[in-house]
Formats: structure tokens, C-alpha cells, sequence
DNA sequence: ATAAAGTCTATTATTTAAATAGACTTTATC
DNA sequence: GATAAAGTCTATTTAAATAATAGACTTTAT
């Protein structure tokens, strides 16, 4: 999986309307602005959001986008499968499934890839636009443990540092 | 994190290595044959392995290649990293990093692909090349639970189907 | 009527990935 | 020591994907 430049343009446009929700219709040009976008091409990429239903446009004078949806009901996998196609950690699922399909010796590594996926959108499915805009509230839907609530203000992760990261 | 069809070339090659290990080195053409990989390109693919010193080469008449460390001793992460680069979910670091040095809206997002990046990093850092070749012995240095092995020789997720499994 | 917005399709430019080519070096073997 | 079979190295080409731009069209508030 990889997220492209356009993904994360997408990803940036999204939290701003989500910073702005309910606030009415913003205007494309200002959220490019306020994003450093390329005005032009974030156009083509709301009309994909638009078209996807998660977000809905208002023409015309005062015209503008606005999400369709809470924050907290849209989730970081939707934008990123819609703007850069699957989670699946290689390019394109046809070739390795060729692979796995021609004989057997390969099958090892497709159950690898398969786990990856799956962690990657373990993470993407259960964090919403809410969870990652301004004082993150209900951070990820992570059945089992209840996340202790850092009292900074900043996510967890971050009070903790470091630790057991690796650098890429 | 993307693997490239050059990265899915690379781990091919390995794992056919790993499949001959310890049997004399083998000709690139053998194993471009053998996984019906393009000759020419695979030639860069084993150089670069080779700078890397994960393989060794034999030149001259009867050369070729080999593994210069057991199987189980060579990481799934560390053959990515060398041809597809860091495994962290977005492009360049760069322009990422800029985002969130810019200013403090854009931290929520970036936390949650350096959990991404984590999540895939620990998994292809605890599997081997073993663990994917032929008969898995040791899945995965994975260190809490003692992984139960399956009795049909495959691995245990493909006893128990797709269960909990998306479909991209 | 006008201006300010979004819509749509086409085109161009840039970058990255994949593949190929060919001259060079090393070594086993006869 | 000549030859053939291998790996080495650098350059080039091709192809594909990504990013960005352009411009004519439509809708709506005022």
C-alpha cells in the first residue's frame, strides 16, 4: 500500500472540511489555500470524494464542499482505497495472484502480504477524520482495551515517545 | 509501503535461494527460468542483494549465486527496504515531514501512518525467508505466543480461511 | 445580467519503474 | 593459453503512472 501525493491531498482536504464542519460550504479555493494545494488538481480530486458520497457540493455563488457525513463516521480507509485503490501491500493483485496460482512455492509469501493488508487496515478502518482533527476524542474503534485518554491534549503515542519504533 | 514488481522479483529469487540452500551456487539463469523472471533485470536485482550482502556471487565458468546467511536468518523487511525503500505508507518522507513541521493540524495523520508503518514493520521484520519456503518450520519470531503449528504443513491462517479477512 | 462558484473533458509534463543492451572481467576446463 | 561460461558495470530506452494545468461549460446568488 502506498499513499500518493493525491491521497494525501485528499486526506488533507478532508480534515479541513471536517475542521469545518457544519460551518457551511468552503469554497475549493479556500481550501487549497489553507492547505497549499494545488487548486486545480484538488478540484478534480473533491470531485472524486463527491462522486464517492462523502462529501457533497453546493454550486454556484457561495457554492462550496462540505462533508456529507460526521467526521466520526468517515474513516481514513474509505479515502485512501478510493484516491490509491487497495490497502494490499503490492502493486497489482494481479500478478501475485498469478503467482499463487501457477504453483504452490509462493504461497507463503501471499499469506504475508495478506497479514500486512489486514494490519494496515486494522489501523485505517478504525480511525475516523474525528479521531485525527484537533483534540482527538474517540481515538480509533480498538475493541479490546479502552485507550486511556492522554491529558495533554495529544495522542498517546505521542506522550510515550518512541518506543519500539523503528525509524522506516 | 509499496512492493514493487522489482521487490516482488527480489524476494522471488530469494526465496528460490533459500529453496537451494547450502546446494552450490546457482546461475542467474537458472533462477530467472526457475521463476520466470526477466534475465537481464534480475542480474541488478542479485547485485544489488549482493552489495547488501545478502548473497554472495561464485564469477566465472560454474559461478553464480547464493545466500550468504541461512534462511532463517534473512528478514522479509530487510530485502523490501533495500529495493522499495522504508516501509512507512507514504511516499517521501519529506514532503510528510514538511506537513507536520509546518504546523500542528497534520499530526493526528502522521501518527497514524507511523502506526501503519509499524504494524507492517513488525510483521515483515519477524518473518524469514524460512518461515515462507516449503514446509514452514518457525512462522514468525513473534515473541509472546508459541505459534501452534499446523499438522497439514500449511500455514495455521490457511486452516482457518479468511475469517476476519477484507477483501482490499 | 453578472460574477462567483462548481463541473467536465482533454492535454501536457514530470517522475518513476521496468526492461534492454553491450562491453568488460573472472574462472574452469580442455 | 584459448575458449566458453559465467558474473559486473554503466548507459540507454521504453512504458506507465502520477501530478498538474487548461479551458469551455453550468449553476446560482445578488
Amino acid at each position: 500500500m502506498k499513499v500518493s501525493q493525491k491521497g494525501l491531498y485528499a486526506l488533507q482536504a478532508m480534515m479541513m472540511l471536517a475542521r469545518h464542519y457544519q460551518q457551511g460550504a468552503i469554497k475549493i479555493r479556500d481550501i487549497a489555500y489553507e492547505e497549499t494545494l494545488p487548486e486545480k488538481f484538488l478540484e478534480l480530486i473533491l470531485l472524486e470524494l463527491k462522486n464517492a458520497r462523502m462529501v457533497e457540493s453546493v454550486r454556484g455563488a457561495k457554492g462550496g464542499y462540505q462533508l456529507r457525513r460526521a467526521p466520526s463516521e468517515i474513516r481514513l480507509s474509505e479515502i485512501i482505497r478510493l484516491i490509491d485503490g487497495p490497502l494490499a501491500p503490492f502493486g497489482d493483485a494481479e500478478s501475485l495472484r498469478a503467482l499463487i496460482d501457477r504453483d504452490l512455492p509462493h504461497r507463503g509469501l501471499y499469506q504475508v502480504f495478506l497479514q500486512v493488508r489486514d494490519a494496515a487496515a486494522k489501523i485505517l478502518e478504525s480511525t475516523t477524520l474525528a479521531d485525527i482533527v484537533n483534540e482527538p476524542e474517540s481515538q480509533g474503534g480498538n475493541k479490546k482495551r479502552n485507550r486511556k485518554k492522554s491529558e495533554s491534549g495529544v495522542l498517546p503515542m505521542l506522550v510515550h515517545g518512541n518506543k519500539g519504533m523503528h525509524e522506516n
